[in-house]
DNA sequence: GTAGGTGCAAAAGTTTTGCAGGCTG
DNA sequence: CAGCCTGCAAAACTTTTGCACCTAC
C-alpha cells in the first residue's frame, strides 16, 4: 500500500518523455501537446498533461514554477537553474549551485521542516535584448 | 510618457493593503477577498484581483510565484525567502540571503541578461509535521 | 469635471475529470 | 484478461475584461 511504480509504457508516454528530453525549451503541457500532434495526431491534451503530471510525481522528469501562468517541464532532473526572461517568458538552464548548505542556513530561521530549495533567476534573453536595443 | 503613478488611493485599495501589510499568511487573491468581505461585504473579486496587480506592479508589494496553483501576494516588499508546505500549501517566510553574488555567479554561465533571484524552498509546516507524526 | 476605479457578469485561459472503449503486461 | 491508459468533451478553477456607473483629486 505504498506508491506504486506501475508505470505502464504506452506509446503515447513514450513519445511524450522522449520529445521532453530531446528539446530544451522547458515547454509549456500545451507546447509539448503542438510538438507531440506532428508526430502522433490523435494525442489529447488531457493525456499530455495526465503524463507530464504522473512523471514528474515519478520524479523522471520536473515540474516547474518558473512565474508566467503555465507551468513548464524539464527533462533534464540533474541539480540546476532557470532564468526566465521577463520579456517573452523564455526558461534557460543555468548551473549555479550555491556554495554551501542553503538548507541548513534556512532551517536555523524556521519551524517548517526544509527539504530542499529552488533557485530561479529572472532576466532577458538574447532574443529580447536584441529587440530591446533596436527600440531604444 | 513614463510610467506614472497615477495611483488613486480609493477605500477598496487602501483597505486590500492594509489587511494585506497586516497579514503573515502570503495570501492568494482568493483569501484575500473571503477577508476582505468581512469588513466591506459589496467589494468584488475582480477589484481584489485588479488591486493586487496593480500594487504589486508599483512595488508596493509583492507577487510571489511559489508554486501551487494559485498565485499568493506578500505585504512584506523586504528581501526575503519563502518556503511552500508541500502538505498544506502553506507559506512561511525565511531570512536567508546568499552571502554572495548569485547573479553574478549565474551570469557566467549564461547569455541571458540576470537581473535577481529568488530562493524558495520546499518544507513541512509545524502543522503538518504533526499531523505526520501521529499518523505515522 | 475627468480620468481612473468599482461592481457585476461574462469571457478567457489553464488544468482536471468522467466515461466508454483500447492496449499493456 | 485485469487494470491502467487513451481520446473526447465537459467541467472546474483561476484570472481577466467589457461596461455602465461612481468617486477621488
Amino acid at each position: 500500500m505504498e506508491a506504486k511504480n506501475k508505470l505502464r509504457m504506452t506509446k503515447q508516454r513514450q513519445v511524450i518523455l522522449e520529445e521532453l528530453r530531446k528539446v530544451k525549451t522547458h515547454p509549456t503541457a500545451d507546447d509539448m501537446y503542438q510538438m507531440l500532434r506532428k508526430k502522433m495526431p490523435k494525442i489529447s491534451l488531457g493525456t499530455v498533461y495526465r503524463n507530464l503530471e504522473i512523471l514528474s510525481e515519478s520524479g523522471i522528469i520536473q515540474k516547474l514554477d518558473v512565474g508566467g501562468t503555465q507551468k513548464r517541464f524539464d527533462g533534464d532532473i540533474s541539480i540546476h537553474s532557470h532564468v526566465r526572461c521577463v520579456d517573452c517568458g523564455r526558461v534557460g538552464d543555468i548551473d549555479v549551485t550555491p556554495k554551501y548548505n542553503l538548507e541548513a542556513e534556512a532551517q536555523k530561521m524556521t519551524d517548517f521542516m526544509i527539504f530542499r530549495h529552488r533557485l530561479e533567476f529572472t532576466g532577458l534573453c538574447p532574443i529580447c535584448q536584441h529587440k530591446k536595443k533596436a527600440t531604444a
